[in-house]
DNA sequence: CCCTTGACTATCT
DNA sequence: GAGATAGCCAAGG
């Protein structure tokens, strides 16, 4: 394993591993919180590479779409779990269950900023 | 080295 | 708003 991923592979475990439930994150934003910013593409690269379980089905892509084939299994299973704890997927898009009717569509999705 | 491959993104049409 | 396009960047062949 290269040192690259050593330290890209943890940084980014940890960001995911902290990603509250019924929330998700898209790959650009776990890379830049995990300081690697442009490494969009190898956050589901670290994700598979570990050991331990993670919340990977909370990340999803920028557009809120999730980043497998529509039908594929992990899309099928991705769907399940999120919607396990509140977060639907409509028109393969994510939304989330009504919670707070106060916030705002993206307050809900992305927390508030 | 050069080329291809992604569980990606931002920016046009 | 769905496609196409051009960036992105480490890995592997």
């Amino acid at each position: 394993m290269s040192e690259f991923q050593k330290k890209f592979d943890k940084a980014i475990i940890n960001i995911v591993s902290n990603i509250p439930k019924g929330r998700v994150m898209s790959y650009g934003e776990v890379a830049r919180a995990a300081g690697f910013p442009r490494h969009a593409r190898m956050v589901s690269k670290a994700m598979s590479r570990s050991s331990k379980p993670l919340p990977w089905f909370r990340v999803v892509r920028a557009d809120h779409t999730l980043a497998f084939a529509a039908h594929s299994e992990y899309f099928i299973k991705q769907k399940k779990l999120l919607s396990r704890e509140g977060v639907l997927i409509i028109n393969g898009k994510v939304v989330p269950l009504q919670t707070d009717k106060n916030k705002m569509l993206d307050e809900v999705l992305w927390g508030p900023e």
